[in-house]
RNA sequence: GGGCUGGUAGCUCAGUCGGUAGAGCGUUGCCUUCGCAAGGCAGAGGCCGCGGGUUCAAAUCCCGCCCAGUCCA
């Protein structure tokens, strides 16, 4: 371990080994235990450890302050959203997660140095145990105060980070006397370093990590450049500890609870829950079955059988997870995660379907967004950003209720289909096959088949295991292989069309070669990258002129590719003339700005919680992908375009500068990072005044005016909460719609009206279309009863049954009504019908079905005859083949087969 | 990103092995009634999501797309 202990010892601490777990750990006092639980029990519940009660705000407050009354800034807390500007997590789960990978791996200057950040943190990975442990939850305030120690700047390490964290325990009223450090070892998001646990009356109150290796692909650690103080205070459990109340809820969402159970009408045994949160602080609680184990345990401690305690236990669990859920819920939708099937958006979704039926077994008869804005209110008092995205929040809230009552109702009709069927089936138990699919494809748990099950008599079992069988449902993906990234050890290639981004031409050197690529010292070409396909054009060596297919960047090295046969005859240190071709990197611009343009128009037609989700640029057509909630309505995308091309016209220029990203960040936010994640300690900021700001590395037009005209052309909903729309820009633009002027005269000029009849006229002629289909089919109708009354009289009879053979001049579908009704309704017990055309049609009656006339099989076989095939039922069957005129023959055939069925039984 | 469902009358849904597209509710008319509720009879209402393919024949099988739902990472 590399530790320093020297600054423990000073503060009057000495080292101990745990007589319980055998880890190394520090304290003041002599003591034979580690301090943490299990080793230690809970002594704080109802003897709170310090004498001044803290609320979670308020302990919030002093952490901070404290902090920086000892040289660091406070930073505002970043969004949990963390692919606002990384793409490795969803969500924020640590204070370390906004600093990486940027800031951790050198690259980037953090905001401030040293700082401290109160950051809302999401973990969901024990989201089961929420509510019911008196300590998890899937959203906690982090403190953390932060040191990035490089060679030229040393900050602080380990003795002040100690020292820091002894003094603020010690500030709040905790006797040093009562904390342990703990020596452990901590790895996590591809770096290590030692770290002490800090322990106050059995519960772990923060960690201090000493971030110093880098653990490479095989495993081996590797010590990084830069050294960096992570530590993680969990400030509602010193809320908690310094309140003494049975769980770390009531600590943290006091209002809340109280108002939540007012609402319910909820009274509570508090003694039962902190028995609970006693045993519970004791146990590492990984699934269902730990669960059961700590019921077991409380009530056995109580001595109350296990459905008293949870009769007891449940109502108020169900209060702490509604409160801790409807948290989570305000920080992420705040945040910009848009409920959704896939991503986080599908985390969102879960954490607020959890929270209804919480709602539901607690009996609460109001809305989600009711109880939403209970917490949005307590929670804007310190995140007033909060209060900003409300009304947002709320509608989509009251959208996800309804569709989840949907989804319930649908999976209620779901499960009483399937039970019928097993019934008809005379199964007398639900396959596991059957339950598995109800929650897999439909989304019902299957506690809740199980709960349906019983109204309808029917027994299920719950395997314990279930969703792990559920888990491995889905076939195990294939790993993808992450391809060692290509170095080429070349200076980087000056990327003149920052620079110049109207020259056409330009002169470089050879530098080198790669396979199929040609290394240039600068180059006017723009590689594919932000969504933006390469520039193509060519490369003039000594008078010949070869052809540049594609652009792309390796590392800060442009590859220009042209044909291989093509590079034989060059050298490095030639010099060569570029030309890109104009007309191509024109459109692409213009539809790069217009990029911004719909992206922005969108965020002020819809709202904030607009942001770009994707992005493919064109010649021709782009696309981009929104987060939205719902479809995006026809008169919503007109305002957004009329927007959009009112910013054209008003030619507003546009800016671009490089900036320091944490500069960049400070100045204009996260918005920044509109469309997508940007690498890079230098950004390009791209700005169009009063309209946009973006990281973006692409190429832009100079004013708005250039772009000429953008035109979105459809949308699409590529996945739940993302919208896709597909414009053009330029005379692209005018192109499509030109195009689809034409298909709309083209249209009119169908029925000979102008288009703005169309709508009308279409709609006329479909319903006559409609109207005159039914008439036909009535007529058909009567014509089979005119050609039936002629044919009935008709009957031949054979061997005691009345057959009718036939050649009519009639379709199929009158043929089929003809024989019907012959059989039916004249008691003709065989008729077959042939027409001209090579169909031929035959029906039955029971009586002749019972002298076992097959007439599917003779018809099979008479279509055999007319070079074709058939089938059917043995009451009715028909058949066609292309030879017509042999239709004679196939009745013929017909008369035989009949006459043959008829005998072989007599 | 991957997996799994579903799309049939205004609504809720059946439709087996490819072989005449169905039910209930709703709706229209008539009968019954002083009137209403209810009942009886008769009828209207379907590009079987869209586009291809296979087949004598597709709601049904195959491929692609659109729309919706759902589970996982």
């Amino acid at each position: 371990m590399i530790i320093m202990s020297q600054q423990l010892e000073e503060l009057g601490y000495t080292k101990k080994t745990c007589k319980t777990c055998g880890n190394d750990f520090w304290s003041i006092k002599d003591r034979d235990t580690c301090g943490d639980a299990p080793c230690d029990e809970y002594s704080f519940i109802g003897n709170p450890a310090t004498r001044q009660k803290y609320d979670l705000f308020s302990i919030q407050d002093i952490f901070t302050r404290f902090f920086k009354e000892r040289g660091h800034t406070p930073i505002r807390r970043y969004p949990v959203l963390a692919k606002r500007w990384r793409d490795d997590v969803f969500l924020v789960g640590a204070s370390i997660y906004n600093f990486q990978p940027w800031v951790t791996s050198g690259l980037v200057e953090p905001p401030a140095n040293p700082l401290v950040i109160a950051q809302p943190s999401i973990r969901l990975n024990d989201v089961d145990n929420v509510g019911r442990t008196g300590r998890h939850m899937t959203c906690f305030t982090m403190g953390g105060h932060h040191a990035f120690n490089s060679n030229e700047n040393t900050v602080y390490w380990q003795d002040e980070t100690v020292k820091y964290c002894h003094d603020f325990l010690a500030h709040i009223g905790i006797d040093p006397k009562e904390i342990t450090f703990i020596e452990s070892w901590w790895e996590g998001g591809g770096n290590a370093g030692p770290c002490y646990e800090i322990c106050v009356r059995g519960v772990e109150l923060a960690t201090l990590v000493f971030i110093q290796s880098r653990i490479l692909p095989g495993g081996e650690k590797e010590e990084i450049r830069l050294k960096i103080v992570d530590t993680g205070y969990g400030l509602e459990r010193f809320a908690w500890i310094s309140q003494g109340t049975p769980t770390a809820y009531d600590a943290s969402f006091g209002p809340v609870i109280d108002h939540l159970m007012e609402m319910a009408g909820v009274e509570v045994d508090k003694n039962i829950l902190a028995e609970n949160a006693q045993v519970a602080g004791m146990m590492d609680i990984e699934d269902i079955a730990d669960l059961k184990t700590l019921r077991k345990r409380v009530a056995n401690r109580l001595g109350i059988s296990i459905d008293e305690l949870v009769q007891s236990t449940r109502p108020m669990e169900a209060i702490y997870i509604i409160a801790d859920h409807t948290r989570c819920l305000g920080f992420m939708l705040a945040d910009g995660v848009i409920p959704s099937n896939v991503k986080e958006g599908y985390l969102a979704r879960l954490v607020l379907r959890r929270t209804i039926r919480f709602m539901k077994e607690l009996g609460l008869q109001k809305s989600l967004s009711e109880l939403m804005a209970i917490q949005m209110d307590f929670l804007s008092q310190t995140y007033p950003e909060i209060r900003n995205h409300q009304e947002h929040v709320l509608r989509v809230m009251d959208l996800e209720e309804k569709r989840y009552h949907k989804t319930i109702s649908k999976g209620q009709q779901m499960v009483k289909k399937s039970i019928n069927h097993l019934k008809k089936e005379k199964k007398d138990d639900m396959p596991l096959g059957m339950l598995i699919k109800l929650y897999d494809s439909h989304g019902i748990p299957p506690e809740t088949v199980e709960e349906l099950a019983l109204k309808e008599n029917f027994p299920v079992t719950i395997p314990d295991n279930f969703y792990t069988l559920v888990a491995q449902e889905h076939s195990e993906e294939p790993e993808e292989e992450e391809e060692a990234p290509l170095e080429l050890n070349y200076p980087d290639t000056e990327l003149l069309f920052y620079q110049n981004p109207q020259d056409r031409e330009f002169q470089a050197q050879i530098l080198g070669f790669y396979e199929n690529g040609i290394i240039l010292n600068q180059t006017l070409f723009y590689p594919e990258g932000g969504g933006q396909p390469s520039d193509i054009g060519y490369l003039e060596i000594r008078g010949e002129r070869l052809k540049v297919s594609h652009a792309k960047k390796v590392g800060a090295v442009v590859l220009h590719q042209v044909k291989p046969k093509n590079i034989d005859n060059l050298k490095e240190g030639m010099s060569v003339k570029g030309q890109v071709d104009w007309q191509r990197r024109l459109a692409l611009t213009r539809n790069h700005t217009s990029t911004h343009l719909i992206v922005a128009a969108a965020r002020h037609i819809l709202g904030d919680h607009i942001w770009q989700a994707g992005a493919q640029k064109g010649v021709n057509k782009s696309r981009i992908d929104l987060s939205h909630y719902k479809r995006v309505k026809p008169e919503e995308l007109h305002q957004i375009e009329i927007l959009a091309n009112q910013w054209v016209m008003d030619n507003r220029k546009v800016t671009t500068t490089w900036m320091d990203r944490t500069e960049a960040e400070k100045t204009y936010g996260f918005v920044l990072y509109q469309g997508g994640v940007v690498p890079g300690s230098r950004i390009r900021v791209v700005q169009i005044p009063d309209v946009d700001v973006q990281a973006c590395a692409g190429t832009h037009v100079r004013c708005t005016g250039d772009i000429g005209l953008v035109k979105i052309n459809k949308t699409e909903r590529i996945q739940d909460g993302v919208e896709r729309l597909e414009f053009s820009a330029g005379k692209a633009a005018i192109l499509s719609m030109q195009e689809s002027e034409t298909q709309l005269k083209d249209s009119a000029a169908v029925f000979k009206v102008t288009p703005a009849q169309l709508p009308k006229t279409a709609d006329r002629f479909f319903n006559e279309w409609k109207a005159f289909k039914n008439d036909v089919k009535r007529l058909q109708g009567q014509v089979a009863a005119l050609k039936k009354e002629g044919l009935s009289g008709k009957a031949e009879i054979m061997g005691g049954l009345k057959f009718i053979r036939k050649t009519v001049d009639a379709e199929m579908a009158e043929m089929i009504k003809i024989v019907t009704e012959l059989v039916q309704k004249e008691n003709i017990d065989i008729a077959v019908l042939g027409s001209p055309e090579g169909n031929i049609v035959g029906a039955t009656s029971e009586k002749a079905l019972e002298r076992g006339v097959k007439i599917n099989e003779i018809i099979k076989e008479a279509a055999g005859v007319l070079g074709g095939g058939g089938g059917g039922k043995p009451q009715l069957a028909q058949g066609a083949g292309k030879e017509g005129s042999k239709m004679p023959e196939a009745l013929e055939f017909v008369g035989q087969a009949v006459r043959e069925s008829l005998s072989r039984l007599l």
